[in-house]
DNA sequence: TAATCTAGTTTGTGTCACGTACCAAATCAA
DNA sequence: TTGATTTGGTACGTGACACAAACTAGATTA
């Protein structure tokens, strides 16, 4: 290892923690928690019932009450019946939440475009190969596509 | 891009969670929370004050007197009087903390190491190259040397 | 010495996690 | 069809953790 290089591991923890901080903040900027915005985040293209965001989120359905509760209640989403069982009910995104958890992933967006602009293209390119690369290897070992023909 | 690549922002997004969410796994096997791990983790080289300790995690005062309470209750941290000030508290990993930490500290390690074995060496070592480059100017901006000569 | 900082704790509020208990609707079995 | 079970969701209690404000004791300095 060069002198002036982290080791593979701290390297990686490091970039997860400051990647983390930077997601956070912006978060907040929204007046938004990391778990909100995950919420709101997983809302973005689905309609899913408070069972199913449990499972998306990986949180007991008793915690998902709670975080839908306080989500509802400053206007970012909604709960409305299930047309096809009635013991069911759909959470989706109001347009407040959607206009929210928009602005927020557009700067963090921005955050990482700015955290690598000091690299060349080539090593950009090289960053984004093996990254993927390791994520699919990974997902694929979870039983997961990335990228469903479908 | 390529069709079965992720953008680079996605890419460093999901791999911040994935490396964030097997530290908090390896942490939650010591009953460790991520910010108790955070705490156990920079106690490992230094024995600050309460006050010090704020600064370091980035929390407030208070917070820190509720999560050294908790660490000291489960036998992990030690509070003894500053030598130099009657107001002041020393906090320091106990021999039961220490081995936590070192449990903890050595499986993330594994698990960084066995996410990455299926690259080749040559991707590897420039994944940690262009991490640290990324890394090292990111902390220079904030005024931070990571690799003081002192 | 009096006025003022500083270190740390206490108290109160809010978010968010969990488990348990519970209700109502849906489904399965006899 | 009835009766039992499963499933979707909520209510409640507890605990970790965040913050702010008020407080005590010790240090500082004017």
């Amino acid at each position: 290892m060069a002198a002036d290089e982290l080791s593979t591991v701290d390297a990686l923890a490091q970039l997860s923690f400051l990647v983390h901080n930077t997601l956070e903040r912006r978060a907040a900027e929204q007046e938004l928690s990391m778990i909100q915005t995950r919420l709101l985040g997983v809302l973005r293209d689905r309609e899913p019932t408070m069972n199913e965001l449990a499972a998306l989120l990986e949180l007991d359905k008793s915690s998902i009450t709670g975080l839908v509760d306080r989500a509802q209640r400053r206007g970012l989403v909604e709960r409305h019946p299930s047309p096809t069982d009635r013991r069911a009910v759909l959470v989706r995104l109001t347009a407040t939440g959607r206009e929210l958890v928009t602005v927020a992933a557009a700067r963090f967006a921005g955050d990482v475009t700015a955290l690598l602009a000091g690299l060349s293209a080539t090593d950009r390119a090289a960053l984004t190969r093996v990254l993927s690369r390791v994520l699919v290897s990974h997902a694929a070992e979870q039983g997961i596509d990335l990228f469903p023909t479908a």
